[in-house]
DNA sequence: CGTCTGCTTCGACATGCGTCTAGGTTGACA
DNA sequence: TGTCAACCTAGACGCATGTCGAAGCAGACG
């Protein structure tokens, strides 16, 4: 045990917390990756990261689910269990205003993924 | 169609060539989410993050297997089977020297990942 | 050559995941 | 109030995944 970069919780991290040295630095606790191995795994499926990526990259900072279902060739519903798995991995927040549903991205827990997989020098392979 | 960034192979990844911008920044081409989602697919597990960690935090710059199997509890054929996942994606390399398997990890698609999660600005919640 | 050790592959099983259709819930609007 | 549209939830089905024990393969070492 001892002085390693603590387990954080979901709050944490969307909380914008620093929270875990590079896994090329240090080897993570059991913990930390029990609590950061879901958000991961809700960006490995191809239709995830694009909703991720429309919803991350909309111009207003949200988008409308209406805009998003029409942009794959999936069911409405099935889209709908895609943006809550993103939502219960913390990487989204929705919310309803009116007929429309819009959701916007949590920046905090991506960059802790990012930083998480940062090598540091920007080197050769 | 036309001049996103175009999708990348494994290789072209594991080559180290800059890929994709972040997804805060421009959607991402179906071919894209289609290639990487994988390696996020393969990150998406406990027991694979843990790994993942030992391996790119070695010392060393590598790892034996026999030291990566008694760090958990599981079977050798279970991390065995893990450690081919990342293999497959293209996150490790295995070598087999003498009467041990040494694996290390490619930093290139990891700065790959990270700099596709990356929100720029490292601003507030 | 025989045997032992380290790691992977094989086959099997339980669980989880992606997808669908059908049905519910929430809000807009006449 | 009634009706319509947008979105989510529920239930079901097939395929993928995590796990194991048993068996196979490759080097080391007498």
């Amino acid at each position: 045990m001892s002085k390693q970069t603590p387990a954080p919780s979901l709050t944490d991290l969307n909380a914008g917390m620093p929270c875990c040295a590079p896994i090329s630095e240090q080897r993570i606790p059991a913990e930390t990756a029990a609590v950061l191995a879901p958000a991961f795994k809700a960006l490995g499926d191809p239709v995830r990261l694009q909703l991720m990526s429309m919803i991350a990259s909309a111009s207003a900072g949200e988008i409308c689910v209406c805009d998003l279902t029409p942009a794959f060739e999936l069911s409405g519903p099935t889209i709908s269990h895609h943006l809550k798995t993103l939502r219960e991995a913390g990487l989204v927040d929705a919310e309803r205003r009116g007929t429309w549903v819009y959701y916007r991205a949590r920046p905090g827990i991506m960059r802790q993924l990012a930083s998480l997989l940062d090598v540091g020098i920007p080197a050769s392979v």
